[in-house]
DNA sequence: AACGGAAATGAAAATCATTTTCATTTATGA
DNA sequence: TCATAAATGAAAATGATTTTCATTTCCGTT
């Protein structure tokens, strides 16, 4: 059931913990390990479910995985570069919460992200 | 040299401020306007050079446009039934912008949403 | 060791948003 | 009126991602 091959999870890591799939293929390729592209799409797919892996998306619209600790927390993220900080989250906890409770919804989760041009850019 | 085609904008604007491109393009076919899909999308480039539209991205990549004056808001969603309520997010305009400052970011914007079930569901 | 089914794999094809090409039409101004 | 630039849109190209499907690898059971 599990597909969230260690190779690729490996590679990730590797790059820095910040990729795309298309790139985490590209350097699995030139390092000579043998997998095709799919699988690299399925084990990313994979390790975002187990939530070992965090998806953005670039500016351009295309999906970056990074690792991420297990806290949960947010992101300011770079338009220029792409550099990411993480960010606490306490204030937009308790929006999301009240916001709910004011309407009557249960098991509420949220996702917020911030993003900018950072001193560098 | 401006191809901020004002059919476009106008159907952006009665599309609630807040479309992707093929939704906008399907909507003016739908309304009997002869457009064809590439003059949407120069068009809504073009508007976004021009300041006048704002653009983000969905969850899937997809690109969504929005008019830059549009009062800015964030969403409640049912994980059940879809049911979208608008929310105000004033509590989230501060957060991200303290956020930040704090790490040095310029022309900041930022995307939330919130996700639960509702009273139906 | 051999068998059988479940999961994993990957090549190729399909999908889908977006961009590019290019031939045609429209607008503009000398 | 003419000439040239800008706008248009159909069709093809692009590029990421997903799906299909036949094959292979694993694993537990005889």
């Amino acid at each position: 059931m599990s597909r969230s091959n260690p190779r690729v999870l490996s590679t990730l890591e590797r790059a820095g913990g910040f990729a795309s799939a298309q790139e985490v293929y590209r350097l699995m390729q030139r390092e000579g390990e043998s997998i095709g592209l799919t699988t690299v799409y399925r084990a990313l797919q994979s390790l975002v479910n187990d939530k070992i892996v965090d998806v953005l998306r670039r500016e351009d619209g295309e999906a970056i995985y990074r690792l991420c600790g297990e806290a949960h927390h947010h992101h300011l993220v770079c338009k220029g570069c792409g550099d990411t900080v993480e960010i606490e989250g306490g204030a937009i906890e308790k929006w999301a919460k009240v916001m709910a409770e004011e309407h009557g919804f249960r098991e509420v989760g949220h996702t917020a992200e911030i993003f900018g041009l950072c001193i560098k850019c």
